[in-house]
This record gives structure tokens, sequence and C-alpha cells, in this order.
DNA sequence: TATTGTTATACTCTATAACTATA
DNA sequence: TATAGTTATAGAGTATAACAATA
């Protein structure tokens, strides 16, 4: 059998500039971003949990009880968009929405027992995501990367 | 007069923790990537240019000549994202694509006139938002931040 | 056969407004 | 009057597939 002939790759195009875009940080900043977004949708891919939803249970997680209201200022996502995810989330017994002993206009946000055994799932996968961006970072350069933008 | 009674802002709720999320790069890196485009989209809101369209038009000011597949793989834009973009960007009289001599089915993506005194202006404008940038990081921070983002 | 560029479709995300029930 | 939550709609961005012209 005659070898295969390798289809045009073209991997590097290395005369291609970036011209002022090189000295451009939101450039760098979304090209990270779709990387380390893909990556942790491929790590958590088993679980079906996008970033957006997993922020939704970690912070539910860690705080038991609270509104929409406060959930959503917390990860800057529109109050529209958050009560579709927890229609969502609620018809796969993930979070579940009690109503308020306080006011009767609110919620008080809760992991299921489903909820939290996937929970822990999830936060083992993005953990292991996590030990990937240390090794392509190396640790210090991650840490001092992590403390700054965590930081702004 | 009697003083209006502030509204509930709720500037910390300090209280709400991140759980998990306070040691994942992503969380940081998406509420980061946010906060630039959006500062950089008021920066560029007189010229009506995303940050997506300013990366087309810098990297062709860049590269003159280029083909829509080099563009497109450069900065991981969909080919059929790209020629919606360029069809816009055409009929605003920024870019022109013109037949390539070596491959017909290929096209030569230039500036016209007005698109250079366009990309003179937004490079301006995005240079002071790099500024506002700087200052907030703090220049130190912010060159480690943009080589460790750059070398990924 | 593979590539360039185009059109079309579907899905997600974002932004906004309008609505209800409560406060 | 303002807030909590819901629904609906329109606009971007993303991912695919299919197609014509050319290699």
């Amino acid at each position: 059998m005659p070898l295969q002939r390798a289809p045009m790759v073209r991997r590097g195009s290395a005369s291609i500039k970036l011209g002022v875009l090189d000295a451009r940080l939101g450039y760098f900043i979304r090209r990270v971003q779709l990387w380390v977004f893909q990556d942790f949708i491929r790590a958590l891919s088993g679980l079906d949990l996008s970033p957006a939803q997993f922020s939704v249970v970690a912070v539910v997680a860690a705080n038991p009880g609270l509104t929409q209201a406060a959930l959503s200022e917390t990860l800057g996502i529109e109050r529209a968009r958050l009560a579709r995810m927890l229609h969502d989330l609620g018809r796969r017994d993930i979070t579940q929405r009690l109503p308020s002993a306080r006011d009767k206009r609110s919620h008080a946000l809760h992991l299921t027992g489903e909820g939290q055994k996937l929970f822990a799932r999830a936060r083992a996968l993005s953990a292991k995501h996590e030990e990937r961006l240390v090794k392509r970072f190396g640790t210090n350069r991650y840490n001092s990367v992590l403390a700054a933008l965590r930081d702004f």
C-alpha cells in the first residue's frame, strides 16, 4: 500500500506578524481564555457541565441558601440568564430553589443530594484540568498570573 | 427637603465565598477578559470597531496581501465568520479583497486608504486603553502577565 | 481529492424590556 | 417605588455542513 501524502497542515505560518496586537494584553487574554475553557469543557464532558454551570454550582455549594440576585452579582451572570440556568439545573436534579423565610420574593438556593455528588466529581475533574495549567505555565508563572488576575 | 434613602446597592456582599473557584485560573481569566474587552469597546466606540474587527484590521495592516485562510488560522476566527466580517468591513471601505495572482481561489487582503486612516486612529485609541491596563496592573505585573500569556 | 471562500443553519451567550409578586 | 424572579426577543459569537470554483 503506497503512503498517503500527508495533508497540508501549515502548522507555523511563521511569517505572519501580529503587528500591534503583539502589544495588546486583551488579545492574549482572549486566546488563553479560549484554550482554558476548551480544556475545561473537555475535562468535564462526561458530566455535561459548562464553565458557567460549574461556577454556579461551586458558589451555591460554598454559600447554601444564597439568593439568585446575590449569585448573579457575584458571578456577573445576568439575572435573566441565571433563571434559565437554574431552571435547567433544577430539571436535572442538581440545584433546588427553596422558599425564603425572610423575603417571599426570593429563593434560597441549595444543591440536592445528587448535586453534591456531581459537584464532588466535577471538582476532582476540574482539579486535573488545573494541574495541566500549572504544568503548562510552570508553577511560578501560574502562581503569579493567578495572583495578578485575582487582585485585578 | 428630606434626605432620600440611599438605594440598596450591596456593593461588597463580602460574605459570599467563591469556594473552589478561588483556585481556578479560568474563572479569573474570564472575569478579567470581560473587563478588558468592555474597556476596549468603550475606547473605540467612536470608530465602531469590535475587538475582533480590530484584530483583523491590525493583522491585515501588518501583512498586506495575506489570504483569508492564513488570517483565519492566525487569529483563530472561523473561515465562515471571517467571510462575513470581511464582507462588512469591505462595505465600510476599510478592507479590500484583490484577486490573488498565484491562486485564483484565494484573495489578497489589503486595507483601503480609508482603512489605513481608521487603523491609525484605532491604534492610538487602543494605546490609551492599554495604558489604563498598565496603570491598573502596575507596570511590573502588567509586563509579567503579558509575557506569560504571550508565551502560553 | 483537497483547499478557498461563501452561504445557511443551529446553538449559546449577552443585553434588554416587560411582566408578577412581593417589599 | 424598588427589588426578586421570570419570560421573551434580538444581537453577537461559535460550530457545522454543503456548495462552487480552483488546485
